[in-house]
DNA sequence: GTGTTAAATGATAATGATTACGATCTAGGA
DNA sequence: TCCTAGATCGTAATCATTATCATTTAACAC
């Protein structure tokens, strides 16, 4: 996922084409791979936008989750984006605790938990590994 | 765990044994393999200490999950708390969303994750599985 | 049992993240 | 260009978490 694209999801949702949207989505695509807070975003959106309101980021930020454009996770009480991968498999992440770079994660044990869990009904699932990333290391 | 043996690895640590505490184990005692919130283990509290302090309950499950005695996690940004599992087997948590009772399970990949993120210092992991146990369902 | 002291609690408030709201502004179609 | 729904701004409310400090109390020595 990208801003380019990004910028169509938005549209084929009804959402309209801002300059602030852009904005934000141009920061997002700076970071990459990288999980990045509301605050940090908010800090570096208002260099391009003095004065802007941090509801108008964090708001968007969740819009942008919530359509699937963005994938979040929380570390230490604060919730952190970045886009979606683009990859169709199902995965999951290493984060760098120092960096927030992330590396994925291509084995998924869910399947085999259902197993071992008759009787219960499985919505969803988390599995995140956190350390040193190769750079930070 | 239990929150006699609570007391006791409390007292290990130099901790004082006083009748808040005591009633706080009880309290998680009572709630056995549930994970319980902040708020809800302060409301009950309360019935026996009306006018207890929040930070009371609050900074008690801190230092309970501090030295070991309990374990968190977080739902909807909002922390937890449960005695932590007697059993020294490694395992991880489905958890039941309606009703906060959670079942071990047994497996965990971060071994085999390993493997596959050659120069990546894993520090700590989470896995957990959310959805509705056999009761709620 | 009494006194001493470090720790715990109570009362209150600060902090920080998240969310809400009304007024103003603007993108996008008529 | 005009209109209108949606977006943003400015501000503040809400909620969980954390800090502060005076008062109380558990644990220990005597």
């Amino acid at each position: 996922m990208n801003s380019t694209r990004a910028l169509e999801v938005l549209k084929e949702h009804g959402y309209k084409h801002t300059k602030q949207r852009e904005k934000l989505l141009t920061l997002l695509d700076q970071h990459d791979d990288i999980y990045v807070s509301v605050k940090q975003l908010w800090e570096e959106f208002s260099e391009d936008f003095p004065g802007a309101s941090y509801d108008t980021v964090y708001r968007n930020l969740y819009t942008l989750a919530d359509i699937g454009i963005l994938e979040t996770t929380s570390l230490d009480g604060e919730k952190q984006f970045r886009f979606h991968c683009d990859t169709s498999d199902h995965h999951h992440h290493f984060i760098c605790t120092a960096c927030g770079k992330t590396s994925a994660i291509h084995l998924c044990p869910v399947e085999d938990v259902a197993l071992s869990l008759p009787g219960h009904q499985i919505d969803n699932h988390k599995f995140e590994v956190y350390g040193k990333c190769p750079a930070c290391h």
